[in-house]
This record gives structure tokens, sequence and C-alpha cells, in this order.
DNA sequence: ATTTAGGGTTTG
């Protein structure tokens, strides 16, 4: 709904008479009193279990002071998370609780945030089905990201590519999920992909066919793109959660490394392929490591869309619609017949692209007589 | 109605 302020300007509000929150530089918190903040995120962990009943989300933050405040949030649910995906990224947090050491949530606690990039939209990303966000707040996130961008806090470059992967060192991978599979207790598989090719070669991890989720193999051309990510320890726990093909994932503090580990789930013959690169998650948080889940509608999931299928509507050689009667209802198909099917190359998947949706069909192969 | 963690690279 749309209210006024008292100044006449409009805000745009989603809950009636909610006062408007002060909001405490970060060099004039005082110990023991609860605070509404703004700041530029500078470090952060993705929602990770705690040992009591929540998720914690760990994180620093900054702003034009240049005091660093540390913050932890506690949140039973991971979709009451702050929604933070990068360093650099802009935070507004309610209620928090300043014990003298760090900002903890407390009850009322809520988060809004926004990417940090500088003359981007100003789209406040929450799970909170109530926010109050006016012009006010565009004009603090701008503010904050300006004076953060001459700060140089933002990473020179936010996510690495699989084709620019420096063996042996950490890096932040967002991609596609197209197959995983539990390899043992201690470790599952993620195939992921994001569209480019890695100059080296990838290794990779055995697995039963019938353990895999998502299919068990792919074309030998899509195999040079995937990734096999071994993710172990406290992270199987949540990739257990992942949807193969419908997420799109990053992955933080992921590491790449000359393929020389060899044990159960390697061939040995890769395993002695030194060129050959394995991905590993490793066990634990240090420096924010582990997986978070992109929302569909985020720019990054978009770019990656773009990149990981870039290639015009197939020529069809039969195009049409029916109308198809269902139990309960009436349908119209509509119905392609893609070339690739009429000529000698015998396909088992088909990818199809058309604007920003995505398909991948199986081909459906008529018995011979 | 206030526990959890309290950043700082791996068993592989």
């Amino acid at each position: 709904m749309l209210t006024f302020s008292r100044r006449a300007s409009p805000q745009v509000s989603r809950k009636n008479k909610a006062p408007k929150p002060t909001y405490i530089r970060l060099d004039e918190l005082k110990a023991g009193t609860v605070v509404c903040v703004y700041g530029v995120v500078v470090f952060f962990k993705p929602p990770f279990r705690s040992r009591g009943t929540d998720f914690c989300s760990s994180l620093k933050i900054t702003d034009q002071s240049n005091q660093k405040i540390r913050c932890n949030v506690f949140c039973e649910k991971l979709e009451d998370h702050p929604k933070i995906f990068q360093i650099g990224d802009i935070i507004r947090m309610h209620r928090l609780f300043n014990d003298s050491i760090m900002l903890v949530n407390t009850f009322g606690f809520s988060a809004v945030t926004f990417n940090g990039v500088v003359g981007g939209p100003v789209e406040p990303r929450t799970s909170s089905r109530s926010f109050n966000f006016d012009q006010e707040d565009v004009r603090t996130v701008e503010k904050l990201r300006s004076w953060a961008a001459g700060e140089a806090i933002l990473p020179p470059v936010p996510t690495i590519p699989l084709s620019a992967i420096q063996p042996k060192a950490y890096f932040d991978l967002t991609c596609q999920l197209l197959a995983k599979a539990p390899v043992d207790t201690t470790r599952t598989l993620l195939r992921v992909w994001d569209g480019t090719r890695c100059p080296h070669k990838l290794l990779k991890v055995m697995v039963k066919p019938d353990v895999m989720e998502g299919p068990s193999s792919f074309s030998a051309e899509k195999e040079t793109l995937i990734a096999d990510i071994l993710v172990y320890d406290n992270h199987v726990e949540f990739a257990r959660q992942l949807k193969v093909r419908s997420h799109f994932l990053r992955i933080y503090n992921l590491r790449a490394l000359p393929g020389s580990s060899k044990g159960p789930g390697l061939t040995s013959s890769q395993a002695e392929e030194v060129d050959h690169l394995a991905f590993h998650l490793h066990g634990g948080t240090a420096y924010g490591r582990g997986i978070r889940v992109l929302p569909e509608n985020s720019p990054d999931v978009q770019e990656l869309k773009r990149t990981s299928a870039p290639c015009s509507p197939p020529p069809w050689a039969l195009s049409g619609q029916a109308a198809v009667p269902l139990a309960s209802s009436r349908r119209t198909l509509s119905i392609h017949l893609s070339t690739h099917l009429v000529c000698q190359c015998k396909p088992k998947e088909l990818l199809f692209v058309m604007g920003k949706e995505r398909a991948v069909f199986p081909v459906i192969t008529p018995h011979s007589p």
C-alpha cells in the first residue's frame, strides 16, 4: 500500500503505522542496547547448523564510520536468514542486541539486503512478509554503495567461472546443479556446470548409477563442461536438500586440486593424471565455506542461464499445436520436432532454449518393428 | 523468552 510521511514524500509501506526506526551508526553502538543498523557486508558465513536449535549466519559489517562490527544471526529456518550472497552486499537489520562483543538478533529481528553494485537497482531482498522501505532507505543504500566503492570492499572478481580456475586457489563458484549422489557417510558428489570450459581436464568421480539423482551420464561434449565436486562433512546435510536442475548455487571457498588424491570413488587411471582437477568443498565453515541456493530472479542466475545455454532456437522440422484432453481439463500443447532427430546423430536428450525458458527433453524413440 | 557462535582453509 502507499502511505505518506510527514514530509509528504511518497512512502511505500506494507505495514500500517510502523514507527520509523532510528539507524545507529556503527561507532555509536552502546553495550546492552537493542539497535537497528545499516552496513556493508565485509565478511560473512552462509547459514550453517549450530549445535543448538538454529542455523547461524555470521557476518561482519562496516559503514562510513569505518567501524567493523561482528554480528551473529540465529534462526531456525534458512529462509529467515539474511539473503547475503557476496561481500559488498548492503544489509539493513532491525532489533539486534549489542552484548558488547557483537550484535546478535533478538525478538522481532528482521533483515533486508541489497546488492552492493553502484548504480544498480535498489531491490530489497527479504523473506519478511511486512517491511518498511522508502526513499530514505534507497538513499541510505546508495550512499553506502558509493562509500564502499571508494573503500574497495567488493572483491575484485565476485566469483570465478570454471574457465578461469587457478589450481590450488580457493574461489567461489556460481553454477547449476545437474546431478548429485551420496558417495559415503562423509561425502556427497555434486555435478555442476556454469557453461564455461575449464582449461584443465576435470576429474570424474565414479558412483553407482542407481544412487545418482539426475542423469547418470551426459553427452561426451557436455561432460567436458561438468565439474564434479566432493562436499564433505557438515556440507553433506545441506547438499541433501538441494534439487537437481532447478537449483542454482553459489559454492563458497571451493578448492580445485590437481587430482593426485587416490581413493574410493576415483578411477585409478584418472588418479595418476596430475593435470586433472578435483573439486573439494572441505568440512567446516572457515572463510565462509558453504553453499547457498541463489533465488531464481537473481541477476547471477539470469547471467548463468545466458552463458550456459548460448544457442538460438533450433530449426524445427515440424511445428504445431495440439489439443490434449486430460482427465480434469483440456490443454493445448506446443509440439516441435527438432531437425536433430531426423539426422544421423542419435541424441539421448535435447536442450531447448526459448527466451528465458529452458527445458531438457528426453527423446522418445519408437521401437523398431 | 535469550542455547547455538564468538570468522581466519583440509582426514579427504
